[in-house]
DNA sequence: GTTGAAAAGTGCTGCGA
DNA sequence: TCGCAGCACTTTTCAAC
């Protein structure tokens, strides 16, 4: 009796606990998990390679203090182009600077919205004068500088 | 003869290229990372364990494609305060919107600027409505949606 | 501070239920 | 499809340089 495979293609409760878990501390060994979640070390590598498979998990990456390196400022940037149209050219060029750490395309005031992280203000001035501005079809620029990062995390999985 | 413990609490350059190599991937083998930069495995435990107790480290946490998890809207939300002494308060409020992934106190036209995750347009409308509005001091919010994100990467420690 | 190797723990694969 | 057990690999530790 032919039979399709079924690929279980679904993310079912179990999966979410698993992310869960390691979204919150990547190192954790499955063994722990397993335990935690009552079910064997091999199914949470089966459950691991699927949810890689699908693209579910883009990969696991260190979180660093940006302070502790030198990177005392971080800022947001509403970035206003002169045509919308030229969105795709801008970010080309906005991609070489090592500074910009995201980059959306927005709806609302500003075409484009970044966040940056620099070393210090004069390291941000130089940024916005010599990097950014420069871009062509960059009309102007609006910064805000965060004094205080009160929250930082993932979605929560619940 | 007395001699202050040195604690070498300073960054040098090997430090760098093992940060580096494991911003890029986490779980790439501390021998893998030895072999690359010449130097024995033990080194590399050595100055890993160093910037950990440094704070430089503040861990691993596992990279989901929120979209995949049924997560598809990504906003920004600029948040102004009937005063800016009430930041503390709000906060507090907010911490308890699981949707808030980011949160900055900021200069600029706003007094606090957050980062949004929702399921779709209606479940953004409820947050803004239900949970964010509400929170005693905020007086009205701008909103950007994010229509695509060009840019996500790590500061780069050259 | 670094090295190299030994010891402990974790991740992976195949067989059985 | 899941769970168990053995093997390969990585991390960790430690004495010596």
């Amino acid at each position: 009796m032919p039979h399709k495979k079924p690929q279980n293609l679904e993310i079912d409760n179990l999966d979410i606990q698993i992310l869960s878990i390691l979204m919150k501390n990547a190192t954790t060994p499955y063994t722990e998990i397993a335990k935690e979640l009552i079910v064997s070390g091999g199914t949470i590598h089966v459950r691991m390679k699927k949810l890689e498979e699908m693209g579910v998990i883009k990969g696991a990456s260190l979180e660093v203090n940006p302070q502790k390196l030198g990177y005392d400022i971080t800022a947001f940037l509403g970035i206003f182009l002169e045509k919308g149209s030229q969105y795709n050219e801008a970010v080309k060029q906005l991609a070489a600077v090592p500074e910009i750490v995201e980059l959306h395309y927005t709806t609302g005031s500003y075409s484009i919205f970044a966040k940056i992280v620099c070393h210090d203000t004069n390291h941000l001035r130089e940024v916005l004068n010599e990097q950014i501005q420069s871009v062509k079809g960059i009309q102007r620029t609006e910064t805000f500088i965060s004094l205080e990062e009160s929250i930082r995390r993932q979605i929560s999985l619940d």
